[in-house]
DNA sequence: GCCAACGTTGGC
DNA sequence: GCCAACGTTGGC
């Protein structure tokens, strides 16, 4: 069995939030379509892995709270459907093309994390969030900065 | 709202 | 298979 990784999954809040995941204690990760982001639900990402929720597009932008991965890939069931925003015409039932995992809250910060201080902690310095133009919305988290990052909020 | 960075598309 | 054009992301 592989070792337990960690992950940062980006959202905008306006479309999904934490308080929405707390509310709802679980969903799948759905509207992914990005292959680096596929390959690492499709490889990657399995039961028992931790990730971080963070809101994009918001002033400021950062860490709002943890989650954990509770189902491996699976299709995405939204790239089938014609009326969904992600909808893929190229994607077949046959062979899907887009993965979701599912994933479980876990807590929020009393405080969200915001960028800002990733950007100037010691040890983050080449976390890919606080990379420049670093836009993949779920991104792998090494041990060392998963302590780094819970050590700023515990 | 701007725009840099980056991924994807499509003509050749 | 190159690469210009285009679309998207997401911090600012």
């Amino acid at each position: 069995m592989a070792a337990q990784r960690y992950w940062l999954m980006k959202s905008e809040p306006d479309c999904y939030s934490i308080d929405d995941l707390q509310r709802e204690k679980k969903t799948f990760w759905d509207g992914v379509r990005n292959y680096q982001v596929r390959n690492f639900m499709r490889d990657d990402m399995k039961p028992g892995d931790l990730a971080f929720f963070y809101h994009s597009s918001t002033e400021p932008p950062g860490i709002v709270g943890v989650m954990t991965v509770t189902k491996s890939g699976y299709p995405d069931h939204t790239q089938f459907d014609p009326d969904e925003d992600h909808f893929d015409p190229k994607s077949s039932p046959d062979d899907p093309r887009w993965l979701m995992v599912d994933v479980k809250f876990v807590s929020k910060f009393n405080e969200m994390i915001p960028l800002s201080e990733l950007k100037e902690t010691p040890g983050l310095e080449k976390m890919v969030v606080t990379q420049r133009g670093s836009r993949l919305s779920v991104q792998p988290v090494t041990e060392e900065e998963w302590r780094t990052v819970m050590s700023l909020r515990s």
